[in-house]
DNA sequence: GCGCATCATCGGTAAAACCGATGATGACCA
DNA sequence: TGGTCATCATCGGTTTTACCGATGATGCGC
């Protein structure tokens, strides 16, 4: 039993094909027919049902596959270890974050690169749901995303900075030059807002309760980019977290004078499971950056 | 990083010596020597010191070595999770006792392996504190023995029947022919007792508290077979569980009419790791045992 | 200073991983 | 029904590499 058997066999066991699995690992087809057999033999049990040109785990195989994700797992840990005591020399960062965090992000991007340039960072932009599976699964080290509503347990959040529900505008807008929005500003232009489930649409809902249908929502949008390039080219306004338009020209943030719209930008990390140096390096530099230190207590107060 | 190279790092971690470790792995020691090297080399950084010939880690090999082992356990248990699918048809199994136990466990050991030709039992006779380490170095899977006095919280025991203590001489003793024993005749005999640490020593001494210089201990002896030689051959006397002379001719128990001498006949296993099957019905087998079965209620009473 | 034990290195050999081509199987579709 | 397609297994041939034994370098202890 090795390890490249066992990597080959998680990964056939996710993927359910083995050529799409040989393709995803750069090895032929063949190869990783006669690793799986050769595993097989091995172990003196079938891992896979073939049946025709499709497979499934047996049995055998189910039992097998958390102990062989472990492995692979340890088998990166050593090596993340092994890098950290090579000073941050070397290395791979893997970070998730939601739309909306982005703009936070940008500047701790290019420091860190800048300050340590044998590390390679992989950033994922994904809705949040999607990010907490890949955190799970220990495809991404931390994710930086607003507080979800519910908790998950085998996760735990530490928060960056608070911020506030905000109305954006585009320049020039009529309420643009206003110091505070109300809800009767709001009930008298047309809404563009994030979709449902995403966390400044649960924040605002939460709040509105009832009142929903004295508001004119327009359109409904899962994409916060795009949303912000329709308010930069129409009347339309929306709800955002104020930290999701830091830094974004062509449009402004207004204080939403409601109280209780709270948001919380948080890292996201799995609970008792080794983490990087590189990963802590980054949080720190993140958390001391002018974009969120400026929002480490409430902004607009 | 294969799993062969990190079973050679760990293997020379222990024994801090390649040519040891090579030899005990079956391989030649330039092998072992050009295998760590090539593992150090992806790793890129030393795991080794090599001062001469004498080897020691470094910083990176012991923040490696107990992530090394747990892979190295994770091939095993997958291994052994595999082999118990196939049906106790293969397998082996490590079972650990204590001598005390081991005329409890005779009669189970003929069943199982008449039962399940195809496991391949390992039992080490051993003291309990041997035993422990053996437990949590996963080298026995489970281990009978009487609870111990202090518990280890990284071991879970079950009880498989309670037992007490007994007075035991050797047939035609003039104690031979009693129903019950008390202090006073215990006082009237030359004793040879297990030493302090074996459990029964411990029950017994625990019960004596300062009353032990009215006894006349001569000998104290580690081994509980030898101890029984002796007791076979001379007037002297002894106290051990009932249990551990189950079987034994030329002896004969008799209940000690003394107070809370109670001591449990258990199965400990490690926490939270995985069971084999044949473990598990190996135990259930000899908790069904007649042994096991006639003392599964206080024995005398 | 001379064995002696240790680890590193080197060249040759045996093993094995790997690839591309080919074959077998069954689904899908005209 | 027969052709196309995608899948996985199998089979030589090639490349890689794990392995061994021999040899060299190093420092310890007698």
């Amino acid at each position: 039993m090795e390890l490249r058997q066992i990597k080959y066999f998680v990964k056939a066991a996710e993927l359910l094909n083995f050529s799409d699995a040989a393709r995803a690992l750069n090895v032929a087809q063949s190869t990783l027919s006669q690793q799986v057999k050769q595993l097989e033999d091995e172990l003196g049990i079938q891992l896979f049902e073939r049946n025709a040109h499709v497979i499934s785990l047996t049995e055998a195989g189910h039992e097998l596959l958390p102990y062989a994700r472990r492995m692979v797992y340890d088998a990166d840990t050593c090596i993340a270890r092994v890098n950290d005591l090579s000073n941050l020399a070397t290395g791979t960062l893997n970070i998730g974050v939601t739309y909306s965090f982005s703009p936070i992000l940008t500047e701790t991007l290019i420091e860190f690169t800048r300050e340590y340039p044998g590390v390679r960072l992989n950033v994922f932009y994904k809705p949040m749901v999607e990010l907490m599976d890949m955190l799970r699964s220990h495809s991404v080290d931390f994710v930086l995303a607003f507080r979800p509503s519910e908790k998950i347990k085998e996760i735990e959040s530490h928060v960056l900075f608070e911020n506030h529900l905000a109305v954006i505008v585009r320049d020039g807008h009529p309420l643009a030059r206003k110091e505070r929005i109300g809800f009767d500003d709001l009930s008298r232009y047309n809404l563009a807002l994030p979709s449902k489930g995403l966390q400044a649409r649960n924040v605002f809902d939460h709040y509105l309760s009832d009142q929903s249908d004295r508001l004119d929502i327009r359109i409904e949008l899962n994409e916060v980019n795009i949303l912000l390039e329709l308010i930069k080219h129409s009347n339309m306004i929306t709800i955002l977290a104020e930290a999701t338009v830091y830094n974004q020209v062509g449009v402004k943030a207004i204080p939403l004078d409601l109280p209780s719209n709270e948001m919380e930008g948080c890292v996201h990390m799995l609970r008792n499971c080794y983490r990087k140096q590189s990963a802590l390096r980054f949080i720190r530099m993140l958390s001391d950056s002018t974009a969120v230190k400026a929002r480490a207590h409430k902004w607009f107060t």
